[in-house]
DNA sequence: TGAATTCATGCAATCGATTGCATTGATCTT
DNA sequence: AAGATCAATGCAATCGATTGCATGAATTCA
C-alpha cells in the first residue's frame, strides 16, 4: 500500500461512497431532516469514512459569505484589547464563525478594512478602534459596499452605526465619588486623548462629577494622555513637579496611572501615604501592582462577547433592521489599597 | 438615478468595461508583463472605475491556496502572545496574507487545527502553544492533512517540527550569572510548568547554572508555577513563610515575578532591599513596576516575525524540503532595580 | 382503483477566478 | 514572398459546494 499524498476528499467523494448524488449529501450536512434516515445514516458514515471536510472556499463562493468575521483594534499588543480578543474568537468559533485580525491599517482604513469584505474574505466587521475616524467609517457602511459593522470603543461611536459600549461618564462620576467619598477635593486627572470635536468621554465625566460634588478644577491638574506607560510618566513628571499637587488623580486607564506611579516614586512621593490615585479597566497586572490599584473595571469580557453575538446576530437575520443597535455596559468600581483616606497616611 | 444595491464588480465587469476577455484581467492582475501595456492600461483603468476587488472565494477555490495563515496560541489575553500576535498580523498582511485565530482548543486540537487545513480556510500554522503535545501534533503534519507548521514557543518542540525558538538555557544561566555577579549565593526559581516527560527548560537551566557556580540548590527554593501572576503570589507565599530564604529569586516569567512581590510585601518584605528578583520575557508593565524589573527580555516581535516570515517562505516555495527549519534567537538581560547588590539593601 | 398529493432524491446551473491550449496577427528568416 | 517563430489574447474547462426545478415513487383520498 503506498503511503501516496491522497487529496482530500471532496462532496463527490462522499456521494460516491455512500451511493447518492452531491446534492444528497450537501442536504444531509445543511439539513438533515429533509432526508430519510436510512440515507443520512449512509451518507453520515461516508463522511466518516472519507474523513471529509467541507470545503470553506467553494462554499463561500456558492453563498457568498464567508463565516468569519473581521476584527480591528489600535493595538493587539495591548492588554486591554486582547483580551477583548479572547471573548471574541471564543464566541465567535463556538458559533461556527472564524476570526480575521485586521493589520496596521494604512491611508485608507475604510478602503482597506471593506475591501475584505468585498472580496468575500469576511461578512463584517469588529471594530474595536476608536481613533479611525467616524467620518473614514462611512466609506465601509455608505457607498456599494454595505458592510454590516458592529462598534465597541470608548468614545461614542455614530450614533448611526451599532456599538456596545461602557458608560464612560457614569464611570467617571463614580469614580471621582470614590475619591470624594475618601475626603480628597483636589483631585486631578489624567485624560484620554480627544478627537478631533469631542472632547474625551471620561474627562467630561471628570469635569461634569467635579461640578457636581463643588471641587475646583485646576487645569494644570488635568494632564493629557494618550493611554500609554510612558504618557502617565511625563504626566507623573508634571505633577511631581507643581508647586501645589492634587491629594488624587483619576486616571482614564490603568497603564497610565502606573506610569505615573512609578515616576512620582522616584522623587519620592508614594502611593497612596502622599496621594491616591484611581486608573480604568482593571488590567491583569493592576490587582498585583505595588499598591494593587484601585480602578473602574470594564467588563472585556462581555464587551467582546455582546459584540460579537450581536454582529453574527445582524449577519443572520434576514431583514436588516434600520433602527441601529446600542449596548451600553457599566463599568464597577473595584477598591484597592491605591486610593486611601486623605490623611491616613 | 436610484440608489440601488449594485452587487460587488466581479473580473467579467471590469473585462466588459475594458473590452477584453476575464482571462486578460486575470493576467493584468497577476502577471502584467504577459500583457501589452496598451491593454493593461485599459484594464488598470477599468479596475479603477469598477472599484473591482479580487474575490478570494473564488480564488481560493480555484488555487487551493487561502492566502490565509491560522495561528493558535494558549490565551491572546496574555501580554506575552499578543505581541507577538501583533508583529504576525503586520508581517502577514505585508505579505498579502490574512490572518486567523484559532479559538481554544477542544479534546482533539490536531484534528480541530487540521480542518482549518483540510477546508481550504489556511494554509499554515503558527504554533505558539506549547501545551499542544508533541504526540497529538501528528495528526496535523502526518497523515493525510499535510500542513505546513511553524512552532514557535517555549519549550523544545518536536526536533523534526520547524521551529523559531528562544535559547532558554542560555538565558537561564544568563539570569543566574548576574544575581551570582552581584554577589548572590541563596537563589531561588519560580519554575513554569513542566510537560509530561520533560522537564521545564528554563529550571533545568536554572539547575545546570548553579552546578556551574557551585551553589547549593535547595528544593524548597524552588517552587513550581504555571505562569499566570496568582502562581507568583503563592510561590511569595512560598518564600515568605520560609524559615531560610533566599536572597535572590529567578522567576521564569514577568507575571510570576511580580505576583511573588506582591505577596512578599503584604508581609514586609521588600525588593530590592530584601530580595533581589529576575523575571523573564520582558512584558510591558516590567519597565514601569515597582520596582521596576531586571528581566530577560525575548524577541517577541522578532519571534513573531521570523516565525510568520519562515512559514509564508515554506508556503511559497515549490519544493518542501525534507529538513525542518529550526532558528535560534537568543534573549538579552535588562538590568533594572528589582536585583541589587547582596546586602547593599 | 385511479387521481392527487407529498416526499426523497437527482440533474444541472451557478458562484468568480485561473490557466492550458488554440487562435490570430505580426515579425523574422532565408 | 512564403514559411517559421513568437507574442498577445480569447475560449472553455475547472475548482467544490449549493439549490431551483424535475422526476419518480409512495402515500392519501374519493
Amino acid at each position: 500500500m503506498m503511503d501516496e499524498p491522497r487529496k482530500t476528499p471532496t462532496i463527490q467523494d462522499v456521494a460516491r461512497a455512500a451511493q447518492v448524488s452531491a446534492a444528497t449529501v450537501s442536504r444531509v450536512l445543511s439539513s438533515p431532516e429533509r432526508v430519510t434516515e436510512a440515507t443520512r445514516d449512509r451518507v453520515t458514515k461516508a463522511v466518516e469514512e472519507t474523513g471529509y471536510t467541507i470545503n470553506q472556499a467553494a462554499r463561500s463562493l456558492r453563498m457568498q459569505r464567508a463565516r468569519t468575521i473581521l476584527t480591528a483594534m489600535p493595538g493587539i499588543g495591548n492588554p486591554f484589547y486582547s483580551t477583548i480578543l479572547d471573548a471574541v474568537v471564543t464566541t465567535a468559533t463556538s458559533r461556527g464563525y472564524g476570526v480575521l485580525v485586521a493589520g496596521r491599517l494604512g491611508d485608507d482604513p475604510a478602503r482597506w478594512l471593506s475591501d475584505y469584505y468585498q472580496s468575500n474574505r469576511a461578512d463584517g466587521l469588529l471594530l474595536f478602534d476608536g481613533f479611525l475616524e467616524t467620518r473614514k467609517l462611512h466609506g465601509i457602511t455608505g457607498a456599494n459596499a454595505q458592510m454590516p459593522l458592529v462598534a465597541a470603543y470608548d468614545e461614542l461611536p455614530d450614533p448611526q452605526i451599532n456599538s456596545v459600549i461602557t458608560d464612560n461618564l457614569q464611570a467617571a462620576e463614580r469614580a471621582v465619588r470614590h475619591l470624594y467619598d475618601l475626603g480628597h477635593r483636589r483631585i486631578g486627572h489624567i485624560s484620554g486623548p480627544s478627537r478631533n470635536t469631542f472632547p474625551n468621554e471620561r474627562l467630561v465625566g471628570f469635569r461634569k462629577a467635579m461640578f457636581e460634588h463643588r471641587l475646583e478644577v485646576r487645569e494644570e491638574w488635568i494632564v493629557p494622555g494618550d493611554y500609554t506607560m510612558d504618557s502617565g510618566l511625563a504626566a507623573g513628571r508634571h505633577f511631581g513637579g507643581l508647586a501645589e499637587r492634587p491629594t488624587a488623580v483619576f486616571s482614564a486607564n490603568d497603564e497610565m496611572a502606573i506610569g505615573m506611579l512609578s515616576a512620582l516614586k522616584t522623587v519620592g512621593i508614594t502611593c497612596p501615604r502622599d496621594i491616591s490615585v484611581i486608573g480604568f479597566d482593571d488590567i491583569g497586572v493592576a490587582e498585583h501592582y505595588a499598591p494593587p490599584l484601585t480602578t473602574m473595571r470594564q467588563p472585556r469580557e462581555r464587551i467582546g462577547r455582546i459584540a460579537t453575538e450581536t454582529l453574527i446576530g445582524l449577519l443572520e437575520s434576514e431583514v436588516r433592521s434600520r433602527e441601529p443597535v446600542r449596548v451600553v455596559l457599566q463599568s464597577e468600581l473595584v477598591v484597592r489599597e491605591s486610593t486611601a483616606r486623605l490623611g491616613s497616611g
